[in-house]
DNA sequence: TATTGTTATACTCTATAACTATA
DNA sequence: TATAGTTATAGAGTATAACAATA
């Protein structure tokens, strides 16, 4: 027999007591919801989470060493093995010889890796917007706002995250 | 050679690109940052986030039965077996009889499981303070308010959840 | 000696499917 | 037949530790 679990966040008639005043519950909650939505979403081109951050990442900043790579992600130097093979495998990412350097690999994105990154791009919008449909634009900002603070980004220079955006709801 | 790899939401000199703009990607970083800190915090009782959750929903919500445990926190019946079988093993919980169905247990906490978890509750509390300490009160209660939004909590009929939410401390 | 990428191995959390004992 | 709990097994994703090639 199989059981397909789909989360939902309150089951009715059940009391979830100090569960529903924890931050880190409201956030695991959310984030449980989003990433099987993410995974559905994505499952055509095989992408999950982790994999789409690695793409992201390799795209915006061309000839990164693998050491590098693991440390932006923060995951182990064997995890970002995994996934660059996954990658690779996929024909998105190439692992390119560094004449300076014998021992490390420069990793680029393969030409398909740069085209069906586009639509992948599009596909996760696409899902991050269903996702958050619930939120309008100024709701949206200040949860950006506020999970930035949370997440340890300062400010960064030009873009004033939070303060500015008014609580919203009232 | 060993690779702890603490998560740093921004690494200098590294474009996140596409990254910054989903709500996905902030919910997911906000989560891997808390749920470190919530292993760390708890590691003394043996307690995990999901085994946290099922203490306290089993406390709220005596004589369960495991597969409406599995509903509630949304995932298969064998994997609330196992998280049982940890609380069990723990001393917390325990599987008692029905007399009504023979098939089935109801989900108690022992003395020691409703002793213990006041003390893991507090550290819970503790650690929820604690990485949301760049939050203020009022920060808080409108990340809370969309967060249960987010992860489709309707604002229940007797509890209008985030409005009503008195910023508490001030 | 130290570092880069890799491999081997293991642990957690989750899933599906089949089994058993009841209903 | 269907359901409750269990077991077997597998697949992500992560970790630590040791290795060969190179610095």
């Amino acid at each position: 027999m199989s059981d397909a679990v789909p989360f939902l966040a309150r089951v009715p008639g059940i009391q979830y007591g100090v569960l529903d005043t924890l931050t880190g519950y409201a956030v695991r909650r959310t984030q449980l919801r989003m990433y099987e939505d993410f995974v559905q979403a994505l499952a055509p081109w095989h992408i999950t989470p982790p994999r789409y951050s690695a793409l992201v990442i390799i795209s915006m900043n061309p000839g990164l060493k693998l050491t590098q790579l693991a440390q932006i992600l923060g995951i182990a130097r064997s995890g970002a093995v995994i996934l660059v093979d996954a990658l690779a495998e996929l024909g998105y990412v190439s692992r390119d010889p560094m004449p300076e350097d014998r021992r490390a690999f420069s990793l680029q994105l393969t030409e398909r890796g740069r085209t069906d990154l586009e639509a992948i791009t599009a596909t996760v919008q696409a899902h991050d917007e269903r996702v958050t449909a619930s939120l309008d634009a100024q709701e949206r900002a200040t949860l950006h706002g506020l999970l930035h603070k949370l997440s340890g980004i300062a400010d960064s220079p030009g873009d004033p995250v939070p303060e500015a955006v008014e609580p919203a709801n009232q």
